[in-house]
DNA sequence: CATTTTTGTTGGATCGATTCAAATTTCAGT
DNA sequence: ACTGAAATTTGAATCGATCCAACAAAAATG
């Protein structure tokens, strides 16, 4: 008798546990979830059936169907899932998200994928209540499937012309004048651009078409920036080689071997991440010149990696915290308002960065 | 007109597509989760309908109620929620199980809580087809609460002595063993252990009372290898200090301390965790002992970073990636048995550990 | 004792989809 | 034109809970 109930392995539904128990659903349900508007003696009644019978408890779907709220936001991008714990800007935009959603005890759902029908499924059916968007590489893309779910979303960085997407950034321009004017100030006349990428997929030498046909905003900004502040110092900006990467090791280097190969090397670069400006240090390092005695480097973002590194880089750094914070709190309470919001950066004076060399 | 439509602000469901079409819920549900056995001509009429009225696509939460699977996994801890972007060990697992997460589409929820009551709410309604437990401190009761689901769960480093529930670590015994004799062989023989916790909330030196009493068996296993290897060579294993610390910086230089001021300092050091480990080169460079030259130090877990410290960490290295992919394996692919698996770990020598001093 | 309040319980409606057996339509073959 | 098989479509049932208006019983009030 046993075994055939047994046999069935049906899981339990609250259902079965008001049968049981000779009470109604809504009791039942009571008994879980409100407690104490139901009769002590009821309550222990259910309790002990539901006990007996090996009831699990409500089951959160169910519950959540009912609802409507999932209670956790999803954070996207186009990287592997890896990359919210091997890239250090995501892990402390991570960090940032964690701690507001620990503290209004929401969950987190990475959404992540390989290929792109992947990343369109994952997308449409990720159990979340809004999404936090990594826009890096592909960004305009993830924003679209974004966008059909209907939910409230924020991207990080505004690199979007699109006014009408919520989103988080920091002041690109300020931050990229930050840097040009801390390398001017040295003495540095001769620069090289290490460029995030302008559009989806590009890498080598940006030419001033590129940079005008721009889609991603935030590099567009960034080099303007730089430019600018070189330009009020009576630097030619035009001569400035502009390299575009992937934001990794194999097309930083080649842009690295591309830049040094010029007749006129460099005493100063500016790179568009620590990412890049780390491994420029490294390859730098490698070709037996000195950081900063040769060649100095400014990078952008202010990973904690960057402090550790030898010598320490000189950096603009992003709140990145406060910006991973301010993304979660503008998903859960989420008024249907578009958000647009710029947070100010700062520069960071560490050892990557000295005075030119004379002559 | 369109404007009480509009008031309502109800999201449109696949129901009001269906009337809108003229077809029947089926059908509609069909033209979006098997679009290929609806006709044609149907499909294109449906779909148009959808996008004229905004719908959204079919909504997760319903499909998920009916198809009983989430088709993600929870990874919970009773640590914060960035503990998973912090911790060195534990990004390297997640990357293990991002990996399997990724190759089969499931996602990945984060499950943590700063309190008690919190946390075993937050296990009750995460949204996932099974758990993974990182088992630090507390992690009985995470095991209690998590066993209350009745889904399938493993528990991360095999700590329970309880037989009934899945579990994958590694060979402990073995790998204490193989940093004992390393040391042993290099000619040391006052040693100290930094060891993790033997209990809950335990910190300070320990008894071979609270040994025997220990409740994670991970910790006692450990031990008792590196004892067993020590008592081979001869060395009195019962004049060894063993500190528990809570396996971060404060408990961990208080350890430290108290080791050092005993009367015969130990020229080796064995730690139970390569943070630790670190945090103990950390402490003995800003004392000015010289590490290997005075004291040298084995890790246990081999973590990345213990590669890049001055002077790198000679530590016992678990294959951690693996262990989450086989446990991210075990929740996917579940067939409700207990696993219990047991890995290898390997010694790695690295620049921590040199000959002991002579005298 | 009649009347109002308070407290506890009930059962049906609902959340938003998917599924499947049965009904219907389409179509090839004669 | 007719038949049987194949291709589509239908509509009710289901997933597992919560909510709420209505009702019943008990307690407080006049």
């Amino acid at each position: 008798m046993a075994s055939l109930l047994e046999g069935q392995a049906r899981p339990i539904r609250l259902a079965d546990i008001a049968k049981a128990a000779g009470v109604s659903h809504g009791t039942a349900s009571n008994v879980f979830s409100r407690p104490e508007i139901v009769r002590a003696e009821v309550r222990e009644r259910v309790k002990a059936v539901a006990e007996q019978m090996g009831y699990a408890g409500p089951d959160p779907k169910g519950r959540l169907l009912r609802a409507g709220k999932v209670n956790a936001i999803g954070v996207a991008t186009t990287e592997p899932l890896s990359y919210f714990f091997d890239d250090p800007f995501a892990r402390v935009m991570m960090a940032g998200i964690s701690e507001a959603c620990d503290a209004t005890g929401a969950g987190i759902a990475l959404v992540s994928a390989a290929n792109q029908e992947k990343l369109a499924w994952n997308i449409q059916s990720a159990l979340v209540d809004g999404f936090i968007l990594f826009c890096i590489e592909g960004g305009s893309r993830l924003v679209d499937l974004t966008r059909e779910r209907r939910l409230p979303f924020v991207a990080l960085e505004l690199g979007f012309q699109d006014e009408t997407v919520s989103a988080i950034g920091v002041d690109n321009v300020a931050g990229a004048r930050l840097a040009a004017r801390h390398l001017a100030e040295l003495g540095h006349r001769r620069f090289a651009v290490l460029s995030l990428a302008f559009a989806d997929n590009r890498t080598g030498f940006a030419t001033p078409d590129v940079v005008r046909g721009a889609l991603y905003t935030g590099t567009r900004d960034r080099l303007a920036g730089y430019f600018e502040e070189l330009a009020r110092f009576g630097i030619d900006t035009t001569k400035i080689p502009v390299y575009e990467t992937e934001n990794e090791e194999k097309s930083t280097r080649a842009g690295l071997e591309a830049i040094f190969a010029k007749d006129e090397p460099p005493t100063a670069i500016l790179a568009m991440s620590d990412r890049m400006a780390l491994i420029a240090i490294d390859w730098l390092k490698a070709r037996g010149l000195n950081v900063p005695g040769d060649v100095s480097i400014v990078g952008f973002d202010g990973v904690p990696d960057g402090a550790l590194c030898t010598p320490a880089l000189t950096t603009i750094a992003q709140p990145i915290t406060e910006i991973g914070r301010r993304a979660a709190r503008m998903i859960l309470d989420h008024d249907g308002t578009v958000r647009r919001e710029t947070m100010g950066v700062e520069l960071i004076v560490r050892a990557s960065t000295g005075p030119a060399r004379k002559g």
